[in-house]
DNA sequence: AACGGCTCGC
DNA sequence: CTGCGAGCCGTTC
């Protein structure tokens, strides 16, 4: 069974561990060194009291600024037991639904297989990259669209839906066979075979301290990437089930991190959007392209949300442009129309940029630090790549700061109360549990009731809930699908 | 084993 | 020339 302490554990060097896990209470109590690493799951697994400390380095480091001792004792330590239990409590695998996935994506694969063969006028392996450069870019002689970072001609999936939209036959089949072969080989081949035999479900491992921002990963399995996007890939969250007699239960957080953008930033137009509990996109839509909310095209609010998720990640007119497939010109007139009508927003991210400049560093509502250390650097490239992660961390790194707050408060209520509802799985905004289905109107409450007060910020936090349909995952995590209760938790 | 290229998620 | 991850396959050493 996974355990992210093994992860810190490894980390530290032998005989000195920078890092200690205290596993136990009084006499009982053991450190790492007395006891065999692959077991400390195993001691985990008896419940046992989890004590996280720091030696030599790390902690004069972390007591000499009020804000990040006070993160790691009231924040990161605590969620290690949590983690502890979630890692333990494990998700249910429909197995023989996977295999029978496996087995049509065979079949699927095989016909485009043979398709593409056909169409290149001989075999070639699907799965090479430098054998799919070699013939659309020297036998058939296709436009190069774009190179990867080495120089090569890419064939990455933006220039196989250019070149497949140009008329071409073989991207378009290369496409679709990549799509399947990837939800073959990550998912329904590999998930049964990750079963616990013992327990019948599926453990990941969470591990705290990999993202730089503070956001928790997942790997053996790595839970935090099941597929959603496509069709094929909706199907392998029907594996996911919860036992008989319960439901899943996925309650995620709306717009976090444009919720933190508006709160960090203070700008007025935000704000009142988010207050006015308007759909944000369709706000700012409404705001750029001078409409009323009303006006607003399906086109209009796929712009905005291109917009509003640029801003996220540091984007510039120029990289927009490409989103969006329109002109630099017209992205830039875009951009600009965007802070007139938000000045806040642009008023922030210049304040965050001079920071990070002035201080080497950025950091989270909650004083959660990102060290920058290209941010002056002489080449253009690094500097610019550190100025977006500058802009980009304080938001992602907040939300990350939020849900691991919803999570200790979660589980304290789950400890305390003992309601049939377990914790599952933390995709970084959103919370998976399994209720027991009698208990789901009283679950679903308390759990967004914990997740919304887990910050207090300028504009309300709001969780949108999905439970399973016949006990599985199959329709959470799909917004447009959710049944939102307004807030009173019937859906 | 390490890396490049690609694709899955938020 | 949009942020943060994990993991697969093919290729190279």
């Amino acid at each position: 069974m996974g355990s992210l302490m093994i992860e810190n554990i490894q980390a530290a060097p032998k005989g000195d561990p920078e890092i200690e896990v205290l596993i136990g209470k009084g006499k009982n109590q053991v450190t790492i060194d007395q006891i065999d690493t692959e077991r400390v799951g195993h001691y985990a697994a008896e419940d046992a009291d989890i004590t996280l400390r720091l030696h030599q380095t790390l902690w004069p480091k972390l007591e000499s600024e009020d804000s990040l001792a006070k993160l790691f004792q009231t924040l990161e330590v605590p969620l290690v037991p949590v983690l502890s239990r979630l890692e333990r409590n494990g998700v249910r695998v429909d197995s023989e639904m996977l295999s029978r996935q496996s087995q049509e994506l065979a079949i699927g694969m095989h016909e485009l297989e043979q398709q593409a063969h056909g169409s290149a006028g001989h075999s070639f392996n699907l799965g090479s990259p430098k054998q799919i450069g070699e013939i659309f870019f020297n036998e058939l002689k296709l436009p190069v669209i774009s190179k990867t970072p080495k120089g090569a001609p890419s064939t990455a999936e933006s220039v196989l839906v250019e070149l497949a939209d140009q008329g071409h036959e073989l991207p378009a089949l290369i496409l679709e066979h990549r799509g399947l072969s990837k939800l073959k080989s990550t998912y329904t081949d590999k998930l049964p075979g990750m079963v616990d035999p013992d327990t019948g479900r599926v453990h990941t491992s969470y591990h705290q301290a990999v993202a730089a921002t503070g956001r928790l990963s997942s790997s053996d399995p790595n839970l935090q990437n099941i597929p959603i996007r496509t069709e094929a890939g909706r199907r392998i969250r029907q594996a996911f089930v919860a036992e008989p007699g319960w439901k899943m239960v996925a309650a995620d957080y709306s717009q976090i991190e444009l919720r933190i953008m508006a709160h960090l930033s203070e700008d007025k137009g935000l704000l009142s959007a988010f207050a006015a509990g308007e759909d944000i996109h369709r706000a700012t839509a409404a705001e750029v392209f001078a409409e009323s909310l009303d006006e607003v095209t399906p086109e209009q609010r796929r712009s905005a949300k291109a917009i509003n998720f640029g801003l996220i990640y540091g984007m510039s007119a120029f990289g927009l442009a490409k989103q969006l497939g329109i002109g630099r010109g017209a992205a830039q007139e875009y951009v600009d129309l965007y802070f007139e009508r938000y000045p806040g927003v642009r008023e922030f991210m210049d304040r965050t940029r001079k920071e990070a400049h002035e201080k080497g560093y950025v950091q989270t509502l909650f004083g959660r630090r990102l060290y920058l250390p290209d941010i002056n650097s002489r080449n253009h490239q690094r500097r610019t790549a550190a100025e977006r992660t500058a802009i980009n961390a304080p938001m992602q790194g907040t939300a990350a700061d939020i849900i691991k707050r919803a999570m200790l408060a979660v589980d304290d209520w789950i400890q305390t109360d003992k309601p049939p509802a377990r914790p599952l799985m933390q995709v970084h905004d959103e919370l998976v549990l399994e209720v027991q289905a009698d208990y789901l109107d009283v679950a679903c409450e308390s759990l967004r009731r914990h997740m919304e007060s887990a910050a207090e910020l300028a504009v309300p936090l709001v969780v949108g809930l999905g439970v399973g349909d016949h006990n599985r995952l199959c329709h959470l995590a799909i917004g447009q699908f959710f049944i939102w209760t307004a807030h009173d938790g019937h859906p």
